[in-house]
DNA sequence: CGCTTATATAAGTCAAGGCGTATGCTTTGT
DNA sequence: ACAAAGCATACGCCTTGACTTATATAAGCG
């Protein structure tokens, strides 16, 4: 199954959402689906298992519970697929503004809203995409 | 039809990867996919019409030929999807530089000193259904 | 005009996949 | 050891959508 038809599930991408914010239990996540889509506990552990066969989650086991959290790469596959576009949109001279603007906003959410210097450090090589 | 869903599709993604290098007629299009896929040209005609439905081509007659290009709106809802996952790649510091080295290169490719007004800034979709 | 080229639509077939009910497999608590 | 909780798998039904062949529409050309 390609990435595109995974994503193409309504159910599959909210899940890939809740997962967003930290992993959660198939139990967490089939409240939330059952409340929202109204479908059977099976039918969203199968969704589960798309996401997981095709490395968009990845579960741990603790206990009886099952915790999913998401895994990047296949969205980052995606994302490097509509790269050829995105010169359709961020035009000429403002992409640098808007680019970062983007670098900003996600930094904040990645460290956190307090600008003092960092507990962790990584790191982290050059990615091109 | 999700945008998602219109993306699911190995024979419309090739399109719209053809699409992306400018304006081609129904034929072309036709030709290239019949080669690499070996489908029929109501086949292809009918993901065009797939394509143009959902707002991921426009099409523009000159005489008897169609010609299709990339209309990015939906490209870019897409786009914006992923947003939330960014972070999961895009990591903490790093960050910066990459999206600098990304700004630099797309302007490279589209150039042209056109100054203009700011740009659209942070959409803040929410997706539901 | 008729013929041809370019493209779209119609109708029918077939396979994939999403869902429900039923059931199996572990782990935990008593 | 047993029962229940938490999840996963099996299987059958039904819908959706991607094809194919056949045909319609429309413009260019002799």
């Amino acid at each position: 199954m390609h990435a595109f038809d995974v994503l193409g599930d309504p159910v599959r991408r909210r899940i890939l959402e809740l997962l967003a914010d930290g992993e959660l239990s198939s139990g967490e996540v089939t409240a939330v689906i059952r409340d929202e889509y109204g479908i059977s506990q099976p039918a969203v552990s199968q969704h589960l298992r798309v996401l997981r066969d095709n490395g968009f989650a990845r579960v741990r086991a603790e206990g009886t519970r099952r915790l999913y959290a998401v895994e990047a790469a296949p969205l980052r596959e995606v994302d490097m697929w509509l790269g050829r576009f995105r010169r359709f949109w961020e035009q000429r001279l403002d992409a640098l503004a808007t680019e970062l603007a983007r670098g900003r906003r996600e930094r904040r959410i990645a460290d956190g809203p307090v600008p003092g210097p960092g507990p962790e450090e990584d790191p982290g090589h050059e990615e091109n995409r």
